[in-house]
RNA sequence: GCCCAAGUGGCGGAAUUGGCAGACGCGCUAGCUUCAGGAGCUAGUUCUCGCAAGGGAGUGGAGGUUCGAGUCCUCUCUUGGGCACCA
């Protein structure tokens, strides 16, 4: 009798209708009784459709909900929007729908496909960061960085993407390029933006980062200590010469180089040009080749490729310690935006260095010596020696090693006041000010009279109009809306013009997952007690192209918010995952490549939990995963053998009572029970690893279907199987199925009268300890000398003996006085004992 | 150039501390079932020699440590990722 599949559809629907009467997933704030335990996903930009590389993420995030739900933890685990953004815009320009519908369409379809997956989200905590009662609190809170200075104005020269029509941080460059249009070069313009003072948490952002090295991936780090890229050199201040009054400050990180100086270069737009070359002979000749060089360094894209040029400005200048007079540079690879935008040129000790005097030949003077081998010559070298050694021709300093020189240099020079210790970053300040409709209004007000106003909290949210024309033509869109830009001066009344910008939507979600511990507050962006009860958050899933830009934000926002005294720790995030994409034909899901697997498409044809059980099966969690239309009919072909084995044996297992609380007398078993309990508790031990440390759940499937099979090959079941004994082993199969496939797993739970379920606290135990009973002594000896003495446990399948250590003459095992044969588990222990 | 990760069957991938290499799944082969297709079930499937029993080789490559190495050490090659005139 061949029984029927199970129906997904059907039970797919039944399970999260009653999920949802149950309230199964509110996470209850503040409950002492409980551990909490807060998961969060990446939230969505909710635009194009939902494929399976989204819902990798989330069945990932789920199966851990769901399983530390199982565990007993209060479960903290939410969903919502990254709701502004460029895309509704373009969306608005294409069709002529206002963002706000556009987005709202889409945040729609988006809950429904993650409703039909059945995660388990508390939905009562969803938030939409373009909900004015979401970005009032973004207003809220640069008011308060307003007041503490670190919002801030300033015209600067910023990054401008032509197609996107606005301004990008630094973070949304990638090599030149705009990281949303990958062809788009990025120009230089120079605007008045409000910044946030990043760079003010350099230190801490760095320092705070040993917090995080047990739970975070350490090439996230990586990225973030390069990105902040702090450098530890000493600034000296080299005289012009025969220019009163005027001095060039020069940043290096090798001051032990110094008396190697064979000139000083300058970036081609340094301040202080100009009044160099005043008064230069042939300085007009120059300044045509300023202005060529000048235009290239815009072009970051092809700095790092470009050969190396410059030219002599006519002047000298004075190194304070040997007093040499060195020749002026002006030279393209001077980056102006870090340092003081002057560098010293030491040829013989940096490579930049040495291939442009080999250039324009400059004297290459060699100042530190290696430790050991042939003394280096000048005339012989190939390269630079950039390695630290001991100084030679360094006037006082010479003998000295390179780290004794940085310190004692700097530390006179600061004494003797031309120049000191400094360090420098990398990290500049965060341009927030974008010139688009589709986001937070930045809620400050410009006075003829009182300058720049802040908008008083009580004025809070600062709306967004609705009527707007959205051209793409430039300038914020805000602009052209005369009801919006004109205003009265919360100070004096007269008349304002209110900022027209808006605010980066990196913002939006540097502080989201704050908001959802008390989304609703409308005194506060949160209450701090229901805060300090749900952070930090323990588990953190996402992309990791999200390494440095939302993950840097949100650890600044976490420290500025600490000294606003909104939150009492240092990070946010305890522990990081970072999962692979899921590919089609070798490359990312993307709609404009047209290879993207649909959700729902992919849950009509199979079934959620059959989505969710082939991404979590078909490779680690951590690496990307190849999408095969094939390779999912295994899964599908797997939960429908599960169905039919439970639906066969459940009608004689009714009214069976188990307690699965109580061990099993294995001494009492049937041989084939004794199987059966084995493989059911050696199965569970490795899924439980595996969702505590592993985070392998590939593992996990296999072990379960590995469980399955053996429940198959052990049949007839209803023969030398107590009722009770199978009953366990199936119920036990049917919880360690619910974080990956819970629908499945609730209808098996159903058919084996689970009571209550399966819901919180119903992980089942492995057993940890044995009796003396179940154990066996080995005893180890190599070479006749004993080498260990172990009980192990006493082994299942006599079959699965022996091997070839035991043939190795000088090796001899005893088993319980005995010389055996051995199993896979007792040479297992050998090993630990002989290299003890 | 610098830093990081990874190289295992036809494919995705197992092998928790060094101890049966290739679990589990896909694909493929044969058989049963079926009007047929599909689905299901059974057996097989690292390569190689052999009708067979059985033998040999084998985790990118070369050395090393060890009774024993996919795993540890040294060198090297390849691929992927990050950073890249940051002085």
């Amino acid at each position: 009798m061949k029984l029927p599949d199970y129906d997904p559809q059907r039970i797919e629907a039944k399970w999260q209708r009653i999920w949802e009467e149950r309230g199964a997933f509110h996470a209850s704030d503040g409950d002492r009784s409980r551990e909490k335990y807060y998961v969060l996903e990446m939230l969505p930009y909710p635009s194009g459709t939902l494929h399976m590389g989204h819902m990798r993420n989330y069945t990932i995030g789920d199966a851990v909900a769901r399983y530390k739900q199982m565990r007993g933890y209060n479960v903290l685990h939410p969903m919502g929007w990254d709701a502004f953004g460029l895309p509704a815009e373009n969306a608005a320009i294409k069709n002529g729908t206002h963002p706000r519908d556009w987005t709202n369409a889409n945040i729609l379809e988006f809950r429904r496909v993650l409703k039909r997956f059945g995660f388990s989200y508390d939905w009562r905590r969803e938030i939409s960061t373009c909900d004015p009662d979401y970005y009032k609190w973004n207003q809220w809170l640069f008011l308060r960085m307003l007041e503490k200075g670190i919002a801030f104005r300033k015209k600067s020269k910023v990054n401008w993407c032509p197609d996107c029509v606005t301004v990008l941080a630094n973070e949304q460059v990638i090599d030149g390029f705009c990281w949303r249009h990958e062809t788009t070069q990025v120009e230089i313009r120079e605007l008045e933006q409000w910044f946030l003072r990043i760079t003010a948490y350099s230190d801490r952002l760095l320092e705070d980062m040993a917090q995080l090295e047990a739970g975070w991936p350490e090439r996230v780090l990586v990225m973030q200590r390069n990105w902040i890229g702090k450098s530890k050199g000493a600034l000296v201040k080299f005289d012009v010469a025969r220019m009163e009054g005027l001095a060039l400050e020069v940043f290096t990180t090798r001051i032990d180089t110094i008396y190697g100086a064979s000139a000083i270069l300058l970036s081609a737009e340094h301040p202080k040009l100009k009044a160099l070359l005043e008064q230069v002979p042939g300085n007009s000749g120059m300044a045509a080749q300023l202005k060529a060089m000048g235009q290239k360094s815009m072009r970051a894209a092809d700095i790092a490729t470009a050969e190396k040029e410059g030219f002599f400005t006519g002047r000298f200048a004075v190194n304070p310690f040997s007093g040499d007079h060195v020749p002026i540079w002006v030279a393209n690879f001077v980056l102006a935006e870090y340092g003081t935008g002057a560098v010293m040129c030491v040829p013989a000790h940096d490579q930049r260095d040495y291939e442009f005097a080999g250039k324009y030949r400059l004297p290459v003077k060699i100042v530190v010596e290696r430790a050991t081998g042939a003394p280096l010559r000048a005339d012989r070298m190939e390269e630079a020696f950039t390695e630290h050694g001991r100084l030679v021709q360094s006037g006082p300093y010479t003998g000295l090693t390179s780290a004794e020189a940085l310190e004692k240099m700097a530390a006179d020079a600061q004494s003797k006041g031309f120049g000191e210790a400094q360090t420098t970053y990398r990290l500049k300040d965060w341009g927030i000010s974008r010139q688009r409709y589709w986001g937070t209004p930045i809620p400050v007000v410009y006075c003829q009279k009182d300058g720049i106003v802040p908008v008083p909290d009580n004025q809070l949210p600062v709306r967004l109009p609705e009527n707007v024309t959205i051209t793409g033509q430039g300038q914020s869109p805000l602009a052209s809306v005369p009801e919006f830009v004109n205003t009265n001066c919360p100070k004096c009344g007269g008349h304002a013009r209110r900022e027209t910008d808006t605010m980066d939507t990196f913002v939006d979600s540097s502080w989201y997952f704050y908001r959802y511990a008390d989304p609703h507050n409308d005194a506060a962006p949160f209450d701090k007690e229901k805060v300090r009860y749900w952070f930090p958050i323990d588990q953190y899933v996402g992309g990791i192209t999200h390494a440095i830009l939302h993950l840097l934000y949100s650890r600044f926002f976490c420290k500025v918010m600490r000294d606003l005294g909104l939150v009492d720790h240092d990070e946010p995030i305890a522990r990081l995952f970072t999962q692979g994409m899921v590919q089609k034909g070798g490359v990312a899901m993307s709609k404009s490549r047209g290879n993207v697997v649909g959700a729902i498409e992919m849950a009509d044809k199979y079934g959620c939990d059959t989505g969710r059980m082939y991404t979590l099966f078909a490779a680690p969690p951590g690496k990307d995963l190849e999408w095969s239309e094939q390779a999912i009919e295994g899964s599908s072909r797997f939960l429908n053998r599960v169905y039919r084995l439970v639906e066969k044996h459940a009608p004689r297992l009714h009214g069976v009572a188990i307690d699965l609380n109580s061990q099993t007398d294995l001494s009492k078993c049937t041989p084939k029970e004794k199987i059966l309990v084995r493989k059911t508790h050696q199965a569970l031990k490795r899924v439980t690893n595996d969702f505590e440390v592993r985070w392998h759940f590939n593992t996990s499937v296999a072990v379960i279907m590995e469980l399955v099979k053996e429940l198959q090959t052990q049949e007839p079941l209803d023969r030398d199987v107590s009722p009770v004994i199978l009953k366990r082993v199936l119920t036990v199969l049917a919880l360690m199925l619910a974080p990956m496939t819970p629908h499945v797993a609730e209808e098996l739970g159903e058919m084996l009268a689970l009571a209550g379920g399966i819901g919180r606290g119903r992980w089942p135990v492995y057993r940890e300890d044995l009796t003396r009973e179940e154990q066996i002594e080995v005893i180890i000896q190599i070479n006749g000398r004993l080498r260990g003495k172990i009980l192990v446990e006493e082994n299942l399948g006599e079959d699965e003996t022996l091997d070839r250590a035991l043939k190795d003459p000088r090796i001899s095992v005893l088993i319980d006085g005995k010389t055996v044969a051995k199993t896979v588990v007792v040479v297992k222990k050998l090993v630990n004992i002989v290299l003890r």
